[in-house]
RNA sequence: GGGCGAUUAGCUCAGUUGGUUAGAGCGCCACGUUGACAUCGUGGAGGUCGGUGGUUCGAGUCCACUAUCGCCCA
């Protein structure tokens, strides 16, 4: 074995064999229930980020753990096809080569699409190898795919038969750069500094029958008598205007109801009405409708029969309803406008105004509310089934707090608008009729042969929505979906519960009649270790692979899985990653130094005779034992971090720091050096496969190294030796050996005390000193341990002097008080009288104190009457411990 | 406007159902002996848990209010 662990000699050729094994396949002869994952697809054409490698990390941990627990595990691995993302990525290709898709068509398009995903679509699939990912590659799903294509026709053509998709005008959020309707989750809020500009309308009267000069000639409105004034952000809808609304009641206004209005610019006439959407403390108190684009504007105009004018066209530009301005830029006839309006004297003024805007998610642009024709799917009763099968229990968030959140989104959800004005996805499996009929064939039938398909695609979160049951084969009754639908757990970031899962749980309930998984488990998102989102911008942003490459996979796996707790974001500290290496390192060297003391004969040549073991041994095995029985009641509620931070801290500070140099001196004194081994053995091949799901390079390497071929506990005898397949720990409670775990702790502290003592008074590390030791009650203990105390103590092994009592204590020797133990380190020469006189004052204060509080306490009625029994006990026993320590602190002082 | 989360050692974070003197890693200080490991070892310094009030024998942990930061929804 090599000094340290080198990690690229490790992953990659591990990762192979364990595919080539076809370790992450199901295993048909698992003693226990199916567990399946489907994994979260990734952008075929994306990048891999360290938001994936959370998933991967947290998944990955999920299935290997249950299928070393004998669960027959599935995670299903797949992309997704990035309706948006990846047409975006194309057409920017095809600008480069001076043509666009128009250019080319559709079909020359869609090639050129495929193409581009055959050149980037590997990429992800290689790196989630990298992350180590036990997914089970031969059912790799694409949502493009033949198969999820049917599920997702089926699944349309399902919910047009039973009256949940509709086509219609409506109001809609148009991105112009994308030129397509996006749904409500698509456009993001953003509050900006914006104008409020107040502008007259002139009104119709005995005195003024309307416009006599051109508009922009500067006497448009001359002769006008009766104005009213709007505010508004947006003046070029002013062209889209149909009427102009006052709060019911108001009294500036009362009036002016029924009054015709002259629309600047177009000259058309439109009402002044009263609607109770008008809040008369804002702006002028009188508002202009826009039904066509505004969201408002649009309830009102229907509540008052106005007509809706579109003077938007889909590139954003003003149509030909907007009179002299058609074809201008919206911002562009804004400013138009507002010059024109100044110009005829219609504008009254203008404020600064902050005001909340939708901006396009993918493209950042301002989003127009655009009246189009587009599908949607009615989502109440969807939404019902949702929420049913979360209040009901059958799903179940974790944490629990995003239950309220999934809540309020299902309970206000509105329909979803799902057709997108692209070519890369699913298109729309509707076809037109010469005469306009609609036909919607279910995915087997072909349609009329004179029909014409729709020409937009569905959102890509719709084929998501069935991600689920489409990549096991749905609608087909496939032995995939018998076997392993539904699901158990669907593991994502809390950031797309409304994209993502809350769509997989309404489709899921209503297309296979079973929530398709039983737990949400919604994790952080991973952040700096600033706590700033990873941004190009920034400059921030850490590539998984580089830390990799660097650090190893482990690492990062590791790192990702204990810096936080579960649905928590997470700040990514870099030195954390460096500590989590150190780790690998530190195991790979304690395998190193196990395996030198095995010698030849591996796990078959060790067994465990309890009678033959010591303290030590006992007292590690009680402790790995616990340990283990930690970890699965941690891996169990989901608590992972946690459990793996346990793991390591045993590892590390108990077997490492403690067992170890035990090990040592053990070996270099007992006649029989097996037990020893025995108990290395078990615990570091226990502990490595604890660790396993967190680290499965690192642990699979050495577990080969350490177990050879012996036979080991597995739920899988016929499958190949790895620890992929071998038993996830289990012990009993009778493992647990509390009087060892007491004992030991005991000695321990003694030792720590000795090597506190060094220290203080600066003995040299290489020397080794005299001690006495008064045991008193715990006499026999130490002296069995007196090797040890010894060793790890540095004391002279024919130094070390252990009595249980003392008539007369030494003088030139510094004294460590444990309770009733005492030990007297001679250290003649080196010993300050007046510092010892000090530092003995100083702990005697503190023993003191804490007798005080002890008593203090146990004086106190109400906690001996209300406490529990145990801890009561445990402050008694306390204060007796105290007690001695302060009676052999006075006694030295008085020595002194 | 409604909701959620965070606030614990210089930094990044843990802290299970309230129960001894609040932990880890990194950083810092001192010393380095032991052929598993300097990607290390031993010892140490450092926080009263954002604030106020309450419940309780007992509060970092529960409740109320409050401050700051962040996120979600409208």
């Amino acid at each position: 074995m090599d000094k340290a662990y080198e990690h690229q000699q490790v992953e990659q050729r591990l990762y192979a064999w364990w595919e080539q094994c076809g370790l992450f396949a199901p295993r048909p002869e698992a003693p226990k229930p199916p567990f399946v994952i489907a994994i979260p697809p990734p952008n075929v054409t994306g990048e891999l980020h360290l938001g994936h490698a959370m998933f991967v990390t947290i998944e990955d941990l999920l299935t290997r753990w249950r299928r070393m627990q004998g669960y027959q595990t599935l995670w299903v691995p797949g992309t997704d096809h990035a309706g948006i993302a990846t047409q975006t990525q194309v057409e920017r290709l095809l600008r480069s080569e001076g043509t666009s898709r128009q250019a080319v068509g559709r079909d020359e398009f869609l090639r050129r699409t495929w193409d581009w995903k055959a050149k980037y679509g590997g990429e992800i699939t290689n790196q989630l190898r990298r992350l180590g990912a036990s997914c089970d590659w031969p059912r790799e799903r694409f949502t493009l795919d033949a198969g999820l294509s049917y599920a997702v026709h089926t699944a349309f053509k399902r919910l047009y038969d039973d009256g949940l998709i509709y086509r219609g005008t409506y109001l809609v959020n148009w991105s112009p750069n994308l030129q397509t309707a996006v749904s409500d989750l698509e456009v993001e809020y953003e509050q900006r500094n914006v104008s409020i500009w107040y502008v007259r309308y002139p009104v119709l009267s005995a005195a003024w029958s309307g416009p006599q000069g051109a508009w922009g000639s500067g006497s448009w409105a001359a002769g006008a008598e009766t104005w009213i004034t709007v505010a508004t952000t947006r003046p070029e809808t002013i062209l889209g205007d149909t009427a102009v609304a006052t709060a019911p009641g108001d009294e500036r206004f009362a009036a002016l109801l029924g009054c015709q209005a002259v629309l600047p610019a177009l000259g058309r006439t439109i009402p002044i009405i009263a609607d109770e959407y008008v809040d008369p403390a804002f702006g002028s108190g009188a508002v202009k409708i826009t039904p066509a684009h505004d969201k408002n504007d649009y309830e009102v105009g229907k509540r008052h029969q106005l007509p809706q004018i579109n003077i938007m066209q889909k590139d954003a530009t003003i149509s030909a309803a907007g009179g002299p301005y058609a074809g201008l830029d919206r911002f562009v006839a804004r400013k138009a406008i507002l010059a024109d309006l100044e110009r005829e004297g219609l504008l009254v003024k203008t404020e600064p105004h902050t005001m909340s805007v939708g901006i396009s998610q993918r493209g950042g642009e301002v989003i127009e509310p655009l009246l189009s024709e587009q599908w949607f799917v009615r989502m109440r009763p969807l939404a019902e089934l949702a929420l049913a099968a979360v209040r009901e229990g059958r799903t179940r968030i974790i944490p629990e707090r995003f239950e309220k959140v999934y809540y309020h989104w299902l309970e206000n959800i509105e329909d979803w608008c799902i057709s997108r004005q692209l070519w890369w996805g699913h298109r729309i499996p509707v076809w037109y009729m010469p005469d306009g009929t609609m036909v919607v064939p279910a995915p087997n039938e072909a349609p009329p042969a004179e029909a014409t398909q729709d020409p937009d695609v569905l959102d890509t979160w719709f084929s998501s929505g069935l991600w689920p049951f489409s990549t096991l084969g749905w609608p087909e009754a496939t032995d995939d979906m018998r076997r392993f639908y539904p699901t158990s757990v669907m593991e994502t970031g809390y950031d797309i519960i409304f994209f993502w899962v809350a769509r997989m749980m309404m489709m899921g309930c209503y297309l296979t009649d079973v929530a398709p998984f039983h737990t949400i488990y919604l994790h952080g998102l991973v952040r700096d270790e600033h706590g700033r989102k990873m941004s190009k911008s920034y400059g921030n942003v850490v590539n998984p692979l580089t830390v990799m490459d660097v650090q190893g996979t482990d690492a990062l796996r590791f790192t990702l899985a204990t810096s936080g707790t579960p649905g928590q974001d997470l700040n990514l500290n870099p030195q954390r990653i460096e500590a989590a290496r150190n780790f690998c390192n530190k195991l790979w060297n304690i395998t190193r130094f196990v395996l030198g003391k095995l010698g030849p004969e591996r796990a078959s040549a060790f067994t465990l005779a309890p009678a033959s073991l010591s303290l030590a041994d006992r007292w590690i095995r009680s402790r790995y034992a616990r340990l283990t029985i930690e970890v699965e009641r941690l891996m169990a509620s989901y608590n992972f971090g946690e459990a793996g931070r346990q793991i390591q801290e045993f590892l590390w500070s108990e077997f490492a720091d403690w067992y170890v140099e035990i090990a040592k001196v053990q070996l270099d004194h007992a006649s029989d050096p097996g037990p020893t081994r025995a108990v290395l053995y078990s615990v570091l091949e226990g502990a490595l496969r604890l660790l396993h799901p967190f680290m499965p390079f690192v642990t699979e390497e050495l577990w080969q190294y350490l177990t050879g071929d012996s036979p080991t506990e597995s739920h899988y005898p016929a499958a190949p030796h790895s620890i992929m397949l071998a038993a996830y720990p289990v012990v009993s409670a009778t493992m647990l050996d509390e009087l060892a775990e007491r004992d030991w702790a005991l000695t321990q502290d003694l030792i720590v005390a000795i090597r506190n003592a060094r220290s203080a008074y600066k003995v040299e590390a290489a020397k080794w000193v005299t001690a006495t030791v008064v045991g008193g009650e715990h006499t026999a203990l130490l002296r069995s341990q007196a090797a040890l105390i010894a060793r790890l103590g540095r004391v002279a092994a024919d130094s070390l002097t252990l009595v249980e009592h003392l008539d007369e204590q030494p003088k030139q020797a510094a004294a460590i008080v444990l309770g009733a133990i005492a030990c007297y380190l001679p250290l003649a020469g080196m010993l300050d009288l007046e510092a010892e006189r000090a530092r003995v004052a100083k702990e005697l204060d503190a023993a003191a104190a804490d007798v005080a509080r002890r008593e203090t306490k146990l004086a106190n009625e109400s906690f001996t009457a209300k406490a529990p029994p145990a801890v009561v006990a445990r402050e008694r026993e306390g204060l007796e411990t105290a007690r001695a320590t302060l009676a052999r602190l006075r006694a030295r002082v008085a020595e002194l």
